[in-house]
Formats: C-alpha cells, sequence, structure tokens
DNA sequence: TCTGAGGTAGCAATATTATGCATCATTTCG
DNA sequence: CGAAATGATGCATAATATTGCTACCTCAGA
C-alpha cells in the first residue's frame, strides 16, 4: 500500500469518527478540501478496506468505524499466507488448511482477526486448521481468497 | 406499528443474525421463503427502522444488527415528549428543551437511548434538557424531529 | 355505517454505492 | 537503468438503496 493511501485512509478514518457523514459524496468534499483529490469509486474501495459501516438513523444514513475497522490485523494474512501455508482442502463448509511447523495457531489467529463474516470460526492444531464457514458458499469464497492470498 | 410490521421486523432481525446477507433483494427472497412478500422498498425502511448496518467486508457487503437495533427504547420518545414537552429553543449546535415537571430526566434519557449521531451528548436538570449537537444542521434536523414528535 | 386520522406499503424515479476494465504509478529484480 | 509485476485509481456502468407520492387499510368517534 502506498504512502499516500495510508494517509488518505486515516484522514477517512478521523473524519468518519469526528463528523456524521452521510455519503460517500460528502466525504469527498471534506478530503478535497484537505487537499485529497480522489473519485467516489476511490472511497468506496477505502471504506470497503476500513470496514466503515454504514448505518441508517431517523436522520438519515450514517457511516460509523467499529471495532474491526483499524488496520491493525488486516495485513496479518497477507504475510502470514504466503509464509506458512503449505495447502488446502474444503468439502462443504469446512475448510482444512494445512500449514508449514507451527503454522497453524498464528493463521487461525490472524483469521479470526479479519472477522470475515463468512466464517464462523477456526479451530487450530498444530500444522492445521479447520476453519467452520456459515454455508458451502461462504466456504467458497473464503477458500478461494485465501488461495489467493497464499499464492504470492 | 401493525402486528405484521412487528413480526416481519423480527424476521428480519433473526434473519439477519443468523445468516450473511448481502442485499435487501437476498433478504427479501428469505423472506418470501418465509410467508413474508413485500417489497424492495419496505426492506430498506425496517432495515432503517432496525438500524441494521451495512458493513463492506473483504468477501462483500454483509448487514449486521447492533446494539441499538432493539426495538426497546425506540418507541420511549413519541409517547415521553407529547407528555412532557413544554417549548423548545435553539441556537448554533444546542437546543434547549423545556419540559412540564420532572420531565427532563426520562427525556433526557429517551433521547440518549435513541443513538442519534447527530447528538454528542445530553445533560437534564429539573424541567430543562439541553441537547448538544454535533453541528448547526444537526441541531436544526434534531429540533425539526423532536419538534414533529411533540406535537401530536 | 360513515368519515377522518394515522399508519403501511407499492411503484416509479432518484440517489448512492460497487465494480469491470483500462491506465497510470510504484516497486522489484536482473 | 529498464522491464516486468503489482498496486492504485479513474471512468463508465451496473447494482443497490432511498424516497416522494399515492392508495389502501384499520381504528376511533360521530
Amino acid at each position: 500500500m502506498t504512502a499516500a493511501k495510508r494517509k488518505r485512509q486515516d484522514a477517512i478514518l478521523e473524519l468518519v469518527t469526528t463528523r456524521a457523514i452521510g455519503s460517500q459524496e460528502e466525504l469527498r468534499q471534506l478530503l478535497i478540501e484537505r487537499g485529497w483529490e480522489v473519485t467516489q469509486s476511490t472511497l468506496s474501495r477505502d471504506m470497503r478496506d476500513l470496514r466503515i459501516a454504514r448505518v441508517p438513523t431517523p436522520s438519515g444514513v450514517r457511516y460509523t468505524a467499529g471495532e474491526y475497522s483499524g488496520e491493525e490485523g488486516r495485513a496479518m494474512l497477507p504475510t502470514l499466507l504466503p509464509q506458512l501455508f503449505q495447502k488446502m482442502e474444503f468439502t462443504r463448509e469446512l475448510i482444512v488448511v494445512k500449514t508449514f511447523s507451527a503454522g497453524a495457531q498464528p493463521i487461525a489467529e490472524a483469521i479470526d482477526a479479519e472477522g470475515d463474516p463468512d466464517i464462523l470460526g477456526t479451530i487450530a492444531g498444530e500444522n492445521t486448521v479447520l476453519i467452520i464457514c456459515r454455508s458451502e458458499a461462504a466456504a467458497a469464497r473464503v477458500a478461494k481468497r485465501l488461495l489467493a492470498l497464499a499464492e504470492r
């Protein structure tokens, strides 16, 4: 991630927690005033990255940054997986990830930290992580994403 | 509120907390399977009433019902205000609500319980509630809404 | 029963957000 | 440095959500 992107996302996080913002376009204006000129598309992606929730209220829609909105744990999986990943299989809504050495625990923690709603929970052994997903479709999505992360 | 609406919203709340739902249309299909046939417009309104947040995640958008999503405290203000409201004035981002007898405390609590993002906080005296809003615009919105609630 | 008030919900139009694709920028390696 | 790979972003458009308006339904009171 570029420095510019990181700083912009910091600014977004601050704006969102500081003010009651009601649309990405409104946020865009505030960012422009502060010297960041980007399109709404980019903000949509930033909001996804930051997990900023859109909450409807009696007085209109508002964005709020919640527990997972930081950028801490998010970077963990992309660095851990390529290191420790060995192979993966899945059946129904269960995914089994094989890792090298004692890689299961840290990977399970990183996965939990992501807070992916497709994932109900994980169980880590020595070099095996079991991921329990919400559904078969969810498992497929998760598996695909993990594989993409691992392969780099 | 009609019984049908209440039951439907109960069903929505359960579905949303049970599954990973990604759009109002998807929710609509699930409701139809369960015997509720309504349009997406209605669901949009239900989601607002229930304060169901739309959270973007790496694996797509998901809805989640949070702390304020119940229907408890929400009914309080509409019943309290018409009873206790005397008059209201506001200046900048401050709103002062005058109430009858010892009405300030319960009204302040009901307002707090709403969790309106336009409102930073409230201070209640004997028969005066001070509402500190996020901005002048926020104060205007809040004042308008409170007035509408009071006048019935 | 008739009538009016208040509340719901559908429809259609509008507003907002997400995304596929192409392009430009940045980093990595040889 | 130059080429290739990866990442970031804009543009156009698709997907989703919100809302004004109207119709209808229910309940209370005359």
